[in-house]
DNA sequence: TATTTTGGATAACAGTTGTTAACTATAGTA
DNA sequence: TACTATAGTTAACAACTGTTATCCAAAATA
């Protein structure tokens, strides 16, 4: 896996790394890959599945600094970011795969980023009970949330430290966006039940 | 590229693609690829190029049928849809080659997907005009829409009829949320000069 | 201690990859 | 009409692909 990751540490997609290669790597025969994985989709899928676990462990480093610190977006953002830099590679591979993978690849990317997003919309319905500032339609809020930070997170990856300061702000900037703007609908339209 | 294209357009991901599978697709020898693209990069840009034609005319469409019936966002979230369904494959190759292509692919993908946001920015600053609603970072703010729309439109890309209305409303219920917190945001500020 | 499971190795398979060289027919042009 | 550019062909290249069968040593287990 470690070797898998060096190769897709350096842009490489993929679909284009090779079995052989891949053991090369591992310092190993190709055939030994088969005493680990049943094809090159398991592999895959194993690595989404770490990456997985550094994701919902970002989430709860994310959400003890802003209890402590406050701050809620700008705190986040530089959580996600530091993540972005320990994994990067793991990162790579699951917005590269998320479309333009095989089905599987897709569907286990999907689950990944959806309990993301759901926890992410119960952190928000948490936040809102207790700042009085209900939201409308708090789980498209959270969709359009994560949408964003992957890809400000996607872009990232490439970047260098003044663009990558540029790009937090940004996303920054958006993320308050949506977050007021879901917040002024339901004041609006303060007769419908949210959901 | 016909032939590159129905390959593209039952999920494969680029990459996977073989130089003799595409000539065989085109009922042509491997060689005689040579005689129109250099290498696969060629090809894949060319495809690249051919999207980004069609989305700049999707921009037209979009800005003339909201001229006409109004409703901004649901309107061109339509033409956006009838886009996807016409050039399902060109726009799976963008989205999968966004992030996990060659450098070469990424930056022309990006500079479509920047022109795409550009002309939207200005969109946007023509109706605020218009309705008298300015709007704070409204480049932030076509960045967030761009990226929401290529990303709920990657989703629909594998989804049936019933999941794509569902995904097109919450797609607009997220555009309205950035556009409401982009305007709410200046009116609460309204000492700061908009960029 | 005897036996089984684990994780590796070699050799070999047929099939595919991208690419080049050399040749040919057809179409456009001086 | 003669010449050249275009767009195709076949043959062949080495390199690499995923995968299987067979064998071996070390470790864990009965």
């Amino acid at each position: 896996m470690d070797a898998a990751l060096n190769l897709l540490a350096d842009g490489r997609p993929f679909a284009s790394l090779g079995l052989r290669e891949i053991t090369r790597g591992a310092g190993l025969s190709a055939p030994a890959f088969y005493r680990h994985f049943d094809d090159m989709d398991a592999l895959g899928l194993a690595l989404v599945d770490e990456a997985g676990v550094a994701l919902r462990q970002l989430m709860r480093d994310a959400r003890q600094r802003v209890s402590e610190d406050g701050q809620a977006i700008p705190t986040s953002i530089k959580t996600f970011v530091e993540y972005l830099d320990r994994r990067a590679p793991e990162f790579r591979l699951i917005v590269s795969q998320s479309h333009g993978g095989s089905p599987a690849f897709r569907q286990a990317i999907a689950r990944e980023r959806d309990d993301f997003a759901k926890e992410l919309a119960d952190d928000l319905h948490r936040m809102a009970e207790h700042r009085g500032r209900p939201v409308r339609g708090r789980h498209a809020l959270a969709e359009a949330m994560v949408t964003l930070v992957f890809a400000a997170g996607a872009r990232m990856l490439d970047e260098d430290r003044d663009e990558r300061v540029r790009h937090m702000a940004q996303l920054a900037l958006q993320l308050r966006m949506a977050q007021l703007g879901a917040e002024t609908l339901v004041a609006r339209d303060a007769t419908v039940t949210g959901d």
